[in-house]
Parts: C-alpha cells; sequence; structure tokens
DNA sequence: TTGTAAGCGTTATCAT
DNA sequence: ATGATAACGCTTACAA
C-alpha cells in the first residue's frame, strides 16, 4: 500500500503526461479506458501514476463529464437503528456499483429535507435515493424530473424516473395480530405509530383486517398513538395501563415502539410473555438479543437497501424500473405466549 | 428543437451576469460577498437569481477555490448504535459551521479505512474525521500532512494538524469496577473488546487496577473476549457461565456486550441483577430501555462528536487545537445490586 | 492510435 | 466598484 506524499505539491493529469511524454488525452484515456492505446505507452503512464501516486480529482473529472458518479441519499436520523440498516444495504451495493453514498439526515422535518434534496443537487448528484420523509410529493416529482429518484417506504404516484420501494406493511400487521389471535388472544391493543405515516397507516389497517377476519371487535380504547420511537412506547403503554383497559397482546408499530412498551412492563412487574404478549414490526438486530427475544414481523431492511441502490443504478442506465412491493415474514421469538385465562388482566 | 420534457438549462453564473447587466466576477461577488458592490446591481443579481432560480454549482466553486466545504468522516459500521451517536455530533455541529460531512465505512479493515481515506483525498476534503479504526498510524501521521485530521478514541502521537480525541476509559472501569466491590463484589467478571483496541485495553487496565487497590486477586478465568458487539458478549457469557468459574458480577466492555450477556443469562434464566450484576460501559441510548436498565459508565459520545467537528473547524481557521480527554460518569440503574451470599454463583 | 484545443462553472488576479 | 481574463484539473469532440 501507498502512503500519501509528504509534499503538498498538487499532481495533475498535465504532470503526468509530461512525465510519460504522452499527451493529457492519452493519459485520460488510459485511465478511464475510453479508448485503446499502444501497450508501450499504457506502461510509460502507469509507471508515472505510479511514481508520482498520482490521484485524479474527482472534482475536475465531474465538472468536466458532468457526472459524479454519486448518489444522495436522504435518510432521517443517521443515528436510527433502522435507517442505519437502511443505510448500510445501500452503501455496500453502491460500492459494488463504483457509485458513491452522499447522506445527509432530513430529521423528519419537510423544510429540513427539502434544504437537503437541494443541497443534494448543488452537489450535482447523479441520482437521489430518499428514505421516508416528509417533503410535500408535488415538489418530489418536481425534483424527479431533474434527477432520477428512488423512493423507499412511501407510496408516490409513478413517474419515469421515480421508482418506489417498500414492503407490505399491511399483510405483515395482519399476519402477526392473527397469531396472537390464534393464540388465544381476544384483547389486543396496538401503539401505532405517527398519524400520517404511511407505514403506520398500513400497520393499522392489517391490525383492524386480522381483528375483523377473526370476528373481533375494534375497540378504540385499545389504541394509543406513539411516535416510532422507544420513548413513544414506553407512554403509550403507560397510558393504555393507567386506562383501566384489559388486553392480553399488544402490537406495536414497531421494534422501538416495542421495547419501550416492554420497559413499561418491567416497571410495573408485568410479565413478558407471561402476562402480556408483546409484538414488534421490522425485525431490527437489535431485537434479537431484547429480554425476551422479540417475535416481530421481519422486513428485509438491509435487502431492500441494497435493491434501491441497485434500482438507481438501473436508472442511471437508462432502464426502467418498475415499483416493488417486498414481502414480509413473521418471526416468533419469546414475547408472545397462548393465552392462560388467568392471566389475563 | 426542444424536447418539452428535456432535462432542465443548466443556469450559471455567466446567464445571471447577462440577466443582471453585469460581469460575472460582479455576480460571484455578491454571491459570497467578496466585495462591496452598489446597491442596484445587488438587486438586479438578486432579482435574476431569484427569477432563473439560479443555483451555484459547488463542484465548478471548489476547482476554483481549492476548497471544498467538506469534511470527510471515517466510520467503522455506518449502521452501528456506537457510531451512529459519533456521527450525529458531527453532522449538528459541522452544520452549525457551515460545512457538510462526507461519510464513509471502513468495517474495522485497515485496508478498507486506507482506501476509504484515499477516496476522500480524491474528493478534496478539506479535514477528516476519522472514528476508530486500525489502519496504520504511520500512514495517518502522512496523512494528516496533507489534510487536518480529528481522531477519536485513538491516542496518536502529536502532530500540528492531527488532533486526538478521546475519554477516560481507564478512569470509568475503574469506577464501575470500583463501585461493583462497594456493593459487596468480590468475584468480577470482565468480557474484555477487542485486543490491541486501545478502549478495550485500557478498560481491562482500569478494571485490574480496581481489583488490586481493593486488595482483590486478578483472576485469568475470570477474563473472556467478546467483539464490542451483542453476539460477543453473548458467546463470552456462555464460555463464563460453562467454565464453572464462580462470580457475582460482570463487567462487559462495552453497552452491546452487555446485552449479549444478559440474553445468555436470561436463557439460564439466571436473574439480573438478583443472581448476578452486570455493568456496561458507553450507555449508549438502547441501554435506558433494556430490561432491565443497565448500570453502565456514560461517555457522552454525541458531544464528543460535536467537539470533534468543532476541533475541525478551528484547524480549517488555521487555530492549534489541543487533544482532549473528556470524563466519564457512572451510571447507576437496574442491573446492580448488594450481593446476596447465597445467591452468589 | 494520438494530439490539440475547446469547454465545464467558478473564483481570483489583474487592470481600469 | 467593476470587468476582462486567466486559472482550476479534467473530458471530449475534432483533427491528424
Amino acid at each position: 500500500m501507498k502512503k500519501p506524499s509528504g509534499p503538498p505539491e498538487t499532481v495533475t493529469l498535465a504532470k503526468i503526461a509530461r512525465a510519460a511524454g504522452v499527451s493529457s488525452s492519452t493519459v485520460s484515456r488510459i485511465l478511464n479506458g475510453t479508448a485503446r492505446v499502444s501497450a508501450d505507452k499504457q506502461r510509460a503512464v502507469e509507471e508515472a501514476v505510479q511514481r508520482y501516486n498520482y490521484r485524479p480529482n474527482v472534482l475536475a473529472r465531474s465538472l468536466a463529464s458532468g457526472r459524479t458518479h454519486t448518489v444522495g441519499v436522504l435518510t432521517q436520523d443517521i443515528s436510527s437503528p433502522f435507517y442505519g440498516e437502511w443505510l448500510r444495504g445501500i452503501e455496500d451495493e453502491l460500492a459494488a456499483t463504483g457509485l458513491s453514498p452522499l447522506f445527509v439526515s432530513g430529521h423528519w422535518n419537510a423544510a429540513d429535507e427539502q434544504r437537503q434534496l437541494e443541497h443534494l443537487l448543488t452537489r450535482c448528484v447523479d441520482g437521489v435515493i430518499v428514505l421516508h420523509g416528509l417533503v410535500d410529493p408535488d415538489y418530489l416529482r418536481a425534483y424527479a424530473d431533474r434527477v432520477p429518484v428512488v423512493m423507499l417506504g412511501r407510496p408516490l404516484e409513478p413517474m419515469p424516473r421515480l421508482v418506489c420501494l417498500g414492503v407490505d406493511n399491511r399483510q405483515g400487521a395482519y399476519d402477526v395480530t392473527t397469531r396472537l389471535i390464534e393464540l388465544g388472544h381476544r384483547r389486543i391493543a396496538h401503539i401505532a405509530g405517527h398519524a400520517l405515516q404511511p407505514d403506520s397507516e398500513q400497520r393499522m389497517i392489517g391490525y383492524r383486517q386480522a381483528l375483523e377476519d377473526a370476528g373481533l371487535a375494534f375497540d378504540e380504547t385499545l389504541i394509543e398513538r406513539g411516535n416510532f420511537e422507544e420513548s413513544g412506547g414506553l407512554v403509550a403503554m403507560d397510558r393504555l395501563l393507567d386506562s383501566g383497559a384489559t388486553f392480553s397482546a399488544v402490537f406495536a408499530a414497531n421494534d422501538q415502539t416495542a421495547y419501550g412498551a416492554r420497559l413499561a412492563m418491567y416497571r410495573r412487574h408485568i410479565r413478558v410473555p407471561d402476562d402480556i404478549s408483546l409484538v414488534g414490526f421490522d425485525d431490527l438486530p437489535a431485537s434479537l438479543y431484547s429480554t425476551p427475544p422479540l417475535t416481530t414481523v421481519r422486513q428485509p431492511i438491509y435487502d431492500i437497501g441494497r435493491v434501491a441502490a441497485d434500482a438507481m443504478t438501473r436508472l442511471l442506465r437508462g432502464e426502467t424500473v418498475p415499483n416493488q412491493i417486498m414481502p414480509v415474514e413473521l418471526i416468533e421469538r419469546e414475547t408472545t405466549a397462548k393465552l392462560v385465562e388467568a392471566a389475563s388482566l
């Protein structure tokens, strides 16, 4: 491995060309494989590149070629365990294609998101992958007119260079709720996510559908709203418990919400799953290590990231990419148990 | 002939200049506040900028000025809860200074790290913040010769434009171990992190020092090595439990390791803290919601990120920035309890 | 195959 | 104060 040379003098294409006794276009061609070049010149150039430890200036390259080989990625929270998985998938797949990600955060704030999207444009990214968010759909459509967009977790009206990827939230919620019913639970509480958030809404719909199909009544008093984070799960669970409502199972809108709910129960010495069953949604890596390990609906977060990055590379190649809904899978671990009548609250 | 839905024509400085009836230098001056310009021209330019929705091209700007206002950030894992906090701190502080982060991952792999570091150079970043890592110190020193570097969590020999930030790992480990001893524990196991990792080594030293100061013998059989992740904690704890060694408390080298150890105990119906006390290190956000909430050593991860970004902006202003060791704080939550003789294994 | 030269969109150095 | 004009480092017709 070579080390960066001490002197800060910049080595340019021209310098390499001079050193190798060829023109700069020839060097450029060799570096980019743009055209065939005679073997001796090729060797001479490679030798000079080595000797001077030459590194092409990406800025200049991009300015001249009009392409940056960079894909903007608008996440919401750079430290979130959920978005982190998406980012990792995107990063890995992009790396395999020779593209570089440029990560920015929108903080679940439409204005921030829009500002970041503009920023990405000024950075001349070749395309943008958007993870959730609240930014105006019309703005996004106009945006997709300037640069290809892959949208994760948010269904948008189809457009030529705008592809949407997601999972079947409704089905996942339906499956896990149905499973709870199979275990004998009749009164199942639900801690929802943000109102207006599509994932949250779809999961609620799946939950209600499962109840209905089982001939169970939907009970408004069994619904609380969280914020997709632990804090919201904790508070919502407390409210549920304080309300005096009767239930033997809880469906949390996502795993983080479930963690919070779990703590609320721990505080009151309510055993999981002996007293109350608990399920989440997402299957975050941490859910494997929660106490007890969480029963949840697995969505292939990392893989979706990879698919998103792959969709982007296709878009950049000019291909047409269809929208895609990926399947989810019920993962039964240890927070669910058969209802024991006596244990019901 | 113009395509109705073709790519939007690019608005350039020159176009704005023409529209405003001034030279492009004047526009540039107004945009950058580089010099004073008459009010009427100022207004004319601003109007044109508005009308054409002009956005300066960062690439061209950087190429011409030699500065990108971009700071490379080499993390290890984009989805790690620990690094995530660092990144968030860096992102927030950088945003406040008008700098943009460029995140890349090294995956705890010296070769990857070096490749990414080279990549950052190629992207002409103004400076680089490195989070941990295994890359050769000599390489880093040479690197810091080309561009200012802020290193997090890894002590390096001082250099003019290389500043190292960290926490007092030894002290934190000492404090938490001492607290365990105060609670009556005499046989305290330790699940270490990676060998050769400075954090891991320092924490081990603090642990040993605490034992020694309390007149307790260091017992090799009470030491296992994890990998700073849940998986390693689980395996290490299993080995500890299988070894037949006697102990009533466990000091895990970091919180993630503690989560894994926690699961190992849950599987064997060992109660925490009733049967065995457990402590971690870091105080990840998730530790507040683990079951039970984890006693740990808090290091201000997010704040360190901010300090790192601040150090970088100072470096970029040409200031001299001293190395800094930040204090840690013992956070007693619910995984620690007084030793009850009968409960000792 | 190879070289020449005209950009790419800004900033910066000169004069004026 | 303002405007030419030369960089910045590279790609890419267009020639040869």
